[in-house]
DNA sequence: GGAGTGGGTTCTGAAACAGAACCCGGTCGG
DNA sequence: CCGACCGGGTTCTGTTTCAGAACCCACTCC
């Protein structure tokens, strides 16, 4: 019986922090709802509806969004006692995340070049996601960065690409 | 409001951009993948074997990355003719995805703490992530979005949350 | 010419997805 | 007080996708 896990260990020791978060949010829908509920959407059926989701599939979804702390199920009204979710602290603390991937949609996806852009609201500008550093007090792009223990991220093939130079955000 | 919607139509029209994009990306391992390849695995085998994926998946997931224009498959070598999987000038542009995807996972994922912080190569500092304004000149947190067409986002419940003031970036 | 290496494909069987259809407590209109 | 309707699900079916062994093949090295 293939239990949780053997003695094996799944190759990878230690990058558990991010395949645990994808074992919640890697499908393709977790992420839309999260989406859907920062466009202010909460009640299951219109869920069901923006999204274009099978109403199985979103109730197992919604019940793990739930368990893992990214929504809540509120009652919104005794007697015809009926809930909504909604999004707390941590679910809103995904959208970088969802911008991040809006953004690359828009630039790499393919899709169509979008009918929503993303502003900064007291200005009315189109926002720019970036690497910032406190110190420095500077944004940078992702060749600048380290990681402090097991290598390099954002270390670019060497000779491939006809590439980019990078060296500030990818814009 | 939910408008009638056409029968037809796979409900959420316009969504589409996103929706693209987390057909290509949006199952456990295709961000696995990339993020490997940031940390500059290339070869068949050293993903295998660095993420615990079965090759089969691996397979697929490669040839979908790279149908997609995330990574392209090079030979490195003639005779015993070899390949490898590079990131795309498209493929290293997800960074901003996989970095707030981590330091997600990192503050409200609950896997074990990390292993890694990612640091400002330059000077070490453990790196932020904001939203950046060009013309403000400023970083500013999710609250201070606007979408342009299609309502705000970032609306969150309006009482639940003993939440954040998040006027800045989020820690 | 046998073992090894890189990069896969072909089998299986288990799990996840997708869509109708159904259910159930409540409220409303007549 | 009966039937229709609504919000929020659950149960039934398939159909894809996942996962793991095992196998394959071109090539090199010894």
């Amino acid at each position: 019986m293939p239990t949780a896990y053997d003695p094996g260990m799944p190759a990878s020791t230690s990058e558990s922090a991010i395949e645990h978060t994808l074992r919640v949010l890697g499908d393709r829908w977790s992420i839309l709802i999260v989406r859907a509920a920062l466009r202010g959407i909460r009640r299951f059926d219109d869920f069901c509806d923006d999204l274009g989701i099978a109403r199985p599939i979103l109730t197992t979804r919604l019940r793990r969004l739930v368990d893992h702390g990214v929504m809540v199920k509120v009652a919104y009204q005794e007697h015809p006692l009926r809930h909504e979710y909604r999004l707390t602290e941590a679910g809103i603390a995904l959208s970088p995340v969802l911008v991040a991937l809006v953004r690359w949609s828009e630039e790499h996806g393919g899709g169509p070049s979008s009918t929503t852009a993303l502003v900064h609201a007291p200005c009315g500008t189109e926002l720019e996601q970036a690497f910032w550093c406190r110190r420095c007090r500077t944004t940078f792009g992702p060749t600048a960065i380290r990681g402090v223990e097991r290598g390099p991220i954002g270390d670019p093939p060497e000779d491939p690409s006809p590439d980019v130079p990078l060296g500030e955000r990818p814009h």
